[in-house]
DNA sequence: TTCAATAAGAATGCTCACGC
DNA sequence: GCGTGAGCATTCTTATTGAA
């Protein structure tokens, strides 16, 4: 037991210690434990979270089996390993105080938006809920706790002056490409990365791109996309089937987030903050609505599949309804 | 050494099905 | 029909890797 204990904070240590000085600590410790009667607590918690770590793992893996794909599985055990760690007991010991107040303190300590509480909420709700259901516990903790209220908040677009900035900030014919076509389909950046140089239709300016759940849909870029994008093409020497390849040698497809980090880049030079892909894509829709295209048009353009999800771009601009009250109504 | 790109993890946004 | 729970995608930031 004294050993296990000692072994534990040196192992922890070893990290910022030297071999010498674990070493020494070692020792230490060694001499100062043999002078106390060590409890059965320790174990306990060792027990406990033994026991709860499995139970993760079972509703992990139930998790998987109902189709849940890899990187919900990970943020899934992540936030709810956090939880057993802050408040080592048993999954059965926990109340509902219990998790209040774990929520409370997450979003005191690290600042969080209340969507951020939501989401962790929903987590241990669908964990507890498991559990009851596979009958580990009576009743789940977190029924009591209800979803957190979020408010809505207007996200900020582009302006027309800034996506010229950033298009004057741009070094490689590639950047320029990806810009112009980002900004005049609007598609999403997991679509564009997708993308092969055959789904792009020059002649009618159209291309077609997989979005969320593979769904098919068109897109229309305008010339200035085509003519960069054209330029681009010619320019490259590799044979890869992708659009966009990265330009360092295997020339390999680019990923998501090496067209965020290049974009992200393109705005520091530009002096223009937070610029990513999917701000083109609510600047496109917040500017077609903007300049009076049909809510059903825009809402097919960007793939959405409820209206709902388009009519937050119809809010941003309040001048619009004033114009439309003058227009329709007086 | 430098720069581009990727990896990882937390935060946030979008979609859909279901139950009331 | 509306609100909510759940799943997954995207955003955002920082650390790491790898090639020139």
């Amino acid at each position: 037991m004294k050993e296990k204990l000692i072994q534990e904070i040196s192992t922890a240590m070893a990290e910022v210690l030297s071999f010498e000085q674990v070493a020494h600590l070692n020792s230490v410790l060694l001499q100062v434990v043999s002078q106390y009667t060590i409890t059965e607590d320790g174990e306990t918690l060792h027990e406990n979270a033994a026991s709860n770590d499995r139970l993760l793992d079972i509703f992990l893996s139930a998790k998987q089996v109902e189709g849940c794909t890899t990187p919900t599985i990970k943020y899934y055990g992540s936030t709810i390993r956090q939880l057993f760690k802050k408040m080592p007991k048993k999954v059965t010991d926990y109340t509902t105080e219990d998790i209040r107040a774990y929520l409370a303190v997450f979003q005191r300590k690290n600042k969080s938006s209340k969507v951020t509480i939501d989401n962790i909420r929903r987590i241990f709700s669908s964990f507890f809920a498991w559990l009851e259901e596979e009958d580990y516990i009576v009743k789940s903790p977190v029924r009591r706790i209800h979803k957190v209220k979020t408010g809505t908040q207007v996200k900020e677009v582009l302006s027309d002056e800034n996506i010229e900035q950033l298009r004057d900030s741009c070094t490689k014919i590639r950047d320029l490409a990806i810009i112009d076509l980002l900004a005049s389909t609007g598609m999403r950046v997991g679509e564009l990365v997708k993308l092969n140089r055959e789904d792009i239709n020059f002649t009618e300016r159209e291309c077609i791109v997989f979005g969320k759940g593979n769904k098919e849909r068109i897109v229309y870029f305008n010339a200035r996309a085509k003519i960069h994008l054209q330029q681009y093409l010619s320019s490259r020497k590799d044979r890869n089937k992708a659009l966009f390849v990265s330009l360092a040698k295997p020339h390999k497809r680019l990923e998501i987030s090496g067209v965020e980090t290049r974009l992200r880049k393109i705005g520091r030079t530009a002096k223009i903050v937070r610029v990513h892909p999917h701000k083109f894509r609510r600047t496109l829709a917040t500017m077609a609505i903007d300049k009076g295209m049909p809510v059903e048009q825009v809402q097919r353009l960007l793939g959405h599949v409820k209206i709902d999800t388009t009519m937050h771009y119809a809010m941003v601009n309040q001048n619009n309804v004033k114009l439309s009250h003058r227009k329709f109504i007086n």
